[in-house]
RNA sequence: CGGGGUGUAGCGCAGCCCGGUUAGCGCAUCUGCUUUGGGAGCAGAGGGUCGCAGGUUCGAAUCCUGCCACCCCGACCA
């Protein structure tokens, strides 16, 4: 028996390295806080990019590919902006390494540069110094734009997918005339996230707005879709901003409108990271390994052979061929694992930790009886099914596996969403279940901090009109007593 | 940056307190044979600057000094 993965009831943190390691999603590298992300990991990540590129082109949006480095200078352009990004950057300060006698090899003096640059920690500055060049009249907008690439945030404390130090994402810039379009512009981008979410991830959303002091930095509004993980804390999975005329102000892009006025552009930014790996495993996965939801599993079926003699090989082998190409041609992304080495057992195992959503397993006894044993992921029922019709059947059920999963989720997420009227009781649910809370709020950043400060839990959310409409009548903040417009959602949060 | 902890084979660890010949164990790896319907068994083999640098000593993984790295808790985290 290989070493084992923690129980999520025992310690949460350490089961998810555990399955992050064990299902080979990814590795620590050799700087601090940074990955390492292995073929089954990224292999996931193309999926997710393929399913989120086809909805940013089906929105209307193109991709462009901008510098991974950022002139210093450009960082300081927006006053809020810098504030909240300075302290982590990764700053370039020189272009050569030199050998020297005595120290060893070190950043060469004479090649220091004139202006340091940063790693882009996220390109709204260097996008929107280049935008002030492309956008002159009100025909040049709008300008929809997304890029896939890799960030650099120097964070103290990382966790793989969830917080490390460079990240894949993607992030769209857009332009616009109006304030109204550039509005519809970031609800849209946060609908395709939660709809991403929900009907690919199978993982259930809230959608909402921040409060201001979560807010990104130089944003007007941040809306995000927030996700409840399986130890009842919450986790950010998107992020969407309206940002204003402040990045146009801060780099001088202005255009003509229709009516010979000169006006500062409206902007957008909108992204999601490979931080969804970490919310994937977290919603889905248990005590055995990692359980990924068909519509994303890079391998959606398994087969395995069994046999012992060379003549039962042959057999086992040209059923599964057969079987293999019959899958694929019905659209199943399918593996047979033919390897000598490693005994069946063991390979069940191995994708059970990997979380394919469904095992089969032939052997002489299933050829000889047209039969064939299938084993799904999610529930881990077995069962032996008919050769005839298969493809269907597996079909089937795919799209059921997707939904089942999906469900259990949303029931999960519902049995841990509280509506709570006082603070203590807020206090103990925190304390002893976690989950999401609704609860009443002032609006004021005082009554915010305090709750944060005394709970650890924060303002996931305002959730967007619609979410429960019975939270957005007045009421009172049972922290602070004074009177709240509407409940808002808090969680602890990754 | 504050508090605590750990550095010994690819991974996980024992040995250190109380110095003493070729530094062990489990897993993994390699070879052979037997196996193959839920993580195989037996036999054999390979793999080590004991974190780094000094010091004490006839002799250091073990004692002393300094340094470094990593982990956990806190601070921090669009």
């Amino acid at each position: 028996m290989a070493d084992a993965i923690t129980p999520r009831q025992s310690d949460y943190s350490q089961w998810y390295l555990d399955v992050v390691k064990h299902a080979k999603l990814a590795d620590y590298s050799p700087v601090r806080g940074c990955m390492i992300i292995r073929p089954t990991g990224y292999a996931l990540w193309e999926n997710m990019q393929r399913a989120l590129d086809d909805m940013f082109k089906e929105t209307g949006h193109e991709n462009v590919y901008f510098p991974l480095f950022i002139p210093q200078s450009f960082m300081a352009r927006e006053a809020e902006h810098v504030e909240g990004f300075a302290k982590e950057c990764a700053v370039i300060t020189h272009s050569r390494l030199k050998l020297d006698p005595e120290l060893g090899l070190i950043a060469d003096p004479d090649s220091k540069l004139d202006e340091n640059l940063v790693v882009r920690p996220t390109s709204e500055t260097i996008m929107w110094d280049t935008y002030a060049k492309w956008i002159q009249s009100w025909r040049d907008l709008p300008r929809k734009y997304n890029q896939w690439a890799n960030v650099v945030r120097w964070e103290m404390r990382t966790r793989l997918f969830l917080r490390t130090m460079e990240f894949l994402w993607q992030e769209g810039h857009t332009a616009h005339a109006t304030r109204d379009e550039a509005v519809e512009e970031t609800l849209q981008m946060l609908d395709v996230y939660a709809t991403f979410a929900e009907e690919w991830m199978a993982m259930p959303v809230v959608r909402g707005v921040k409060t201001a002091s979560e807010r990104f930095a130089g944003a007007v509004d941040t809306y995000c879709i927030e996700a409840l993980m399986q130890d009842g804390k919450a986790l950010q999975a998107g992020t969407s901003h309206f940002l204003g005329q402040n990045f146009a102000k801060a780099f001088d892009c202005q255009f003509q409108n229709r009516d010979n006025e000169l006006e500062y552009v409206w902007a957008t930014s909108w992204g999601v990271s490979t931080r969804l790996i970490g919310a994937l495993i977290m919603v889905h996965s248990d005590d055995q390994g990692l359980i990924i939801p068909p519509r994303l599993a890079p391998t959606q079926v398994v087969l395995i052979p069994i046999y012992r003699s060379d003549e039962d090989r042959e057999r086992v082998l040209a059923e599964a061929a057969t079987i293999a190409a019959e899958l694929r041609s019905a659209g199943v992304r399918m593996k047979v694992d033919d390897r000598e080495g490693y005994r069946p057992g063991w390979k069940f195992n191995e994708y059970e930790v990997q979380g394919v959503p469904i095992r089969l397993a032939l052997g002489p006894r299933d050829v000889e009886n047209g039969t064939v044993e299938l084993a799904r992921r999610d529930t881990r029922e077995k069962m032996s099914v008919s050769r005839e019709g298969l493809a269907d059947e597996i079909q089937t059920l795919l799209d059921g596996i997707q939904v089942g999963l999906y469900e259990r989720a949303l029931a999960y997420r519902e049995a841990n969403t509280r509506i709570v009227d006082d603070y203590d009781t807020f206090k103990q649910v925190l304390d002893e279940e976690g989950g999401f809370i609704r609860m009443h709020w002032d609006g004021t950043a005082e009554t915010e901090a305090r709750i944060k400060e005394e709970s650890k839990a924060t303002i996931r959310c305002i959730p967007v009109e619609g979410t429960w409409p019975e939270d957005e009548a007045p009421g009172t903040d049972p922290v602070s007593g004074a009177p709240s417009a509407r409940r808002v959602l808090y969680a602890r949060a990754y």
